[in-house]
DNA sequence: CGGCCCGTTGACATGAATCAACGCACGTGG
DNA sequence: CCACGTGCGTTGATTCATGTCAACGGGCCG
């Protein structure tokens, strides 16, 4: 809530291009040049916002898209027939989403906004299009699919071989990294996502998630102040969380 | 051991084109039409052999490429620094492995072989070129790696959200339906990894899905012995398995 | 101010891991 | 052909981590 925005897209109301967007160096204009980037600017909608608990995609609906976050937060979630969930993942400002169509051209799982969220939408028949005339964003698009395999893979990891401790260690450990990488603070930050979505991200109970919260405060790791989290010990943190990625 | 093979690819040591291959209807030309079959046979390399147990690739060596499996399985993981493992997932024939390396264009996990495999390889290179002569390569290859991440996303759920023998019967289940789609029996098959291998990508102890099976067996929904599994009830196996995907 | 949602904590139950032993299938060499 | 060793899989006994049930408190919003 009390989350400095630094990104030049929520400062403002304007519809910034990908030029000067500040995340363009995470996102798909990452590799191209301004030429390249004009003819992807056609192709998005950089106007659509989404409110807290809104959807900005739901499982099977027909239209399917790639979107770029320019700011908020996103989670993506897959649901089974016997009702129960899993939450895929927490997607940040400069993230990409939307991957699920790519195999049967719509999405198989939802995404919901944590918060009041802006993003780009590169609707999947532009994508094709774009692809026939621009190489490099096919590269580009490569990379991001990859970026997301690289999470799932580690999601699988710490879902199956990791203790509860183990598990939270690495989230934190990781997305302290990752706002890191936007020049958010890489020690304190806000958790966007409610206890119950967390645990469900870690496959575990709630009460289990707030114990090790607990625990890992008396342990002087971090500190806790409902959503907000300070890392104090990040060394501690990194090697609790076995983390392959340094 | 025992396994009867279907593929033609497997009969004899000839090299099979695309076109003959029975399995292009589920591999990277199943969208081509024939001269676009030829331009992507010039680019792979259709004679590669690994001896089981032998490595496809391993995690951070320079060279990177696809691979499309003809014949036997692979089973692909990821280490963590602290020496953990998750197995990702087991490959058969008509599968397609590789994908992790879209990010930062070497692998980061490694494949293994559980039999004796052939594949076609397609080095990174050469699919960057292809896709620039070929738009349908790069459509197939988008729904491939749409495919790897819908395994990657029912793996979080089956991980984070079931119990064990809720896994297992996914697992099965999963397992049967990809060897229907392979013309090879559905109820009736041999696993090729080892309990090992299976408790691991399963998550849980290797005495406790060797009590699982014995358990399911014991309820007359399978037969188990050694590696040959018989679906005794496929009805209960489904509906055990809570499957998302029928 | 009051109600409600969210998060925490405690007590207890239980599913799965661990430790240990065993048996069987298979390959190897005498 | 048989004796042996080894690796793989199963089963039993026990421990332990985590889930479940229940109560509580505090912040936030109407």
């Amino acid at each position: 809530m009390r989350r400095i925005p630094i990104s030049t897209s929520q400062e403002n109301n304007n519809i910034v291009s990908c030029k000067n967007c500040s995340l363009s160096k995470f996102c798909l204009p990452r590799g191209l040049n301004s030429d390249e980037m004009k003819i992807l600017e056609d192709a998005i909608d950089k106007s659509k916002k989404i409110k807290k608990k809104e959807y900005l995609y739901t499982a099977n609906k027909q239209q399917a898209a790639i979107y770029a976050i320019k700011s908020g937060s996103i989670k993506t979630y897959l649901s089974s027939a016997s009702g129960s969930e899993q939450i895929l993942g927490f997607h940040l400002s400069g993230d990409i989403v939307g991957f699920d169509a790519f195999y049967a051209g719509k999405h198989t799982c939802s995404a919901q906004a944590l918060d009041d969220t802006l993003v780009c939408e590169l609707s999947m028949q532009n994508f094709e299009k774009l692809c026939q005339i621009l190489p490099s964003i096919r590269e580009e698009m490569m990379h991001q699919v990859g970026k997301e395999i690289q999470h799932d893979h580690l999601a699988m990891l710490t879902l199956g071989q990791m203790q509860t401790e183990e598990r939270l260690a690495t989230f934190l450990f990781n997305l302290s990294q990752r706002n890191r990488a936007r020049n958010f603070s890489e020690s304190e930050f806000q958790l966007t996502m409610p206890r119950q979505d967390l645990a469900n991200y870690l496959g575990m109970a709630v009460e289990t998630l707030s114990r090790t919260l607990s625990n890992m405060q008396k342990k002087k790791i971090i500190s806790v102040q409902q959503r907000g989290v300070k890392i104090l010990d990040s060394e501690q943190l990194r090697s609790l969380s076995h983390s392959s990625c340094q």
